[in-house]
DNA sequence: AGGCGCTTGTGAACGCGTGCACAAATCGCG
DNA sequence: CGCGATTTGTGCACGCGTTCACAAGCGCCT
């Protein structure tokens, strides 16, 4: 877990111009708000102009009294009686989450996912801009994917200066990331999204989050596997247990 | 590597033929024996004999302490003084996650990211086969992707009597995704990995997990907004935290 | 203006997960 | 055969996150 230090703790409320002090949200809130943040995008398309506590828990799947200790967290935006006003929550969300600036990503690694990630249009309906394509293989430089031409990897320096990357999301095979992962810390990328299936070792300031296709299919795997020993016994109940919808997140 | 069905070992818990009676393993352990298994299989692969829970820890990228209290959940398949014997464990965790049995995946939508994952090998190198690619499009049915035909969604029913499904996979856009869930639990699906960005509504004996990228990097994107916000400050510091390798899983 | 119903915001209790620190156990060696 | 080195397994305490339940606040209707 990234620990966050930040002594500040001046005013509270304050968040005046450029600026900001962050209350310091649990990681556990932050995970939920890109959740919340869909939820409103979707209610507000449809028209709705208020909207409880109780409707978005409902619409984001979880429980009431969380998503208003959440949205707690940052600030009294909601109106006792009413509800929370969809367009200024949104706009609350998105502040604190840093997506009133459009952030630039690199996607290294062209290979079957990576194509499929350089062509995924939820990046960019989502705050985020694919900025550059990189790659190893040499067959692939050159080629073009979705409007970019993919770049030698030896060029991500090149590229940094150009632009400055946010984020750099890993897609290559396991035995490449480490690497790419110190080329990216080295050209100052402090976040990355490694789909690879290996640890990385990162220097304290850089983030890492790590999506394992295969591991959330082995945990299905495991739960499948436990309800199947449960019907098979005795006092086996097969259609029992209580809620299930696992979000992921850290 | 197909695994066949453990020797038994029938000396201490039960577990004894087909059916066991499961420990109830915290939903927090069960999310990192997948790692777990990584790992070891890749010391397995570099000719490593035993490991102690130091070595496995820093390999699956976890405390040592927390290691051994996830792995005395399963039984004490370690040796003081020596460690714990790769090739057993490996074995007892697959045994486990239920992986000694292939499992089939149908996977629904074969649009950008289907495609992609289509042809993960991750899947099959896993323990996972994708036995079935379905979409809704008439445009793609037909299409033969990674040896595999596309079949039109309303033939489900007929696949699932085909092959045990055991796993489906959602990977189309947010508005078909709740038909999907609806069907594929009609045909007798159980466990559900979800990437569309919405939240899905299944029965209780339904397991749903759900991946969504853009989520991840939208908390990405506050880490790098407090991160900045941090350096802009006065007592802003730049390097410094502890460990930050957050992985998915809930 | 006053009361009533509704909704937010939060205090407090509970449970889970984590990490420390140490006892128990095993191996190797003299 | 006994001792020390090493490593597992776990009791315990702490902190975080979740949930309940309720007081405080707001708008609407009469």
């Amino acid at each position: 877990m990234s620990q966050q230090r930040h002594g500040s703790t001046s005013g509270n409320g304050a968040r005046a111009g450029a600026v900001s002090a962050f209350p310091d949200l649990p990681e556990a809130t932050i995970a939920r708000l890109p959740e919340y943040l869909r939820a409103l995008h979707n209610l507000g398309e449809g028209g709705a102009d208020t909207i409880s506590s109780e409707g978005l828990a409902a619409a984001a799947g979880v429980n009431s009294a969380k998503l208003r200790k959440d949205l707690s967290h940052l600030g009294s935006y909601g109106t006792r009686g009413v509800g929370y006003d969809v367009a200024l929550l949104i706009e609350q969300i998105e502040y604190v989450l840093g997506l009133d600036q459009r952030r630039a990503v690199c996607l290294v690694g062209v290979g079957n996912l990576g194509h499929a990630l350089a062509g995924y249009d939820g990046f960019a309906s989502r705050g985020f801009k694919i900025v550059a394509l990189l790659d190893a293989d040499p067959a692939k430089v050159g080629e073009r994917i979705h409007g970019l031409i993919v770049r030698h990897i030896d060029e991500l320096p090149a590229v940094a200066v150009e632009e400055t990357i946010a984020i750099g999301v890993i897609a290559t095979p396991a035995g490449a990331a480490q690497a790419v992962a110190d080329e990216l810390v080295t050209a100052g990328v402090t976040s990355i999204l490694n789909f690879a299936p290996c640890v990385l070792s990162v220097p304290a300031n850089v983030d890492v989050r790590k999506v394992d296709l295969a591991i959330e299919l082995q945990i299905l795997s495991f739960h499948e596997h436990r309800k199947a020993s449960l019907t098979a016994l005795p006092g086996g109940r097969s259609a029992t247990g209580a809620g299930n919808q696992e979000a992921v997140g850290s």
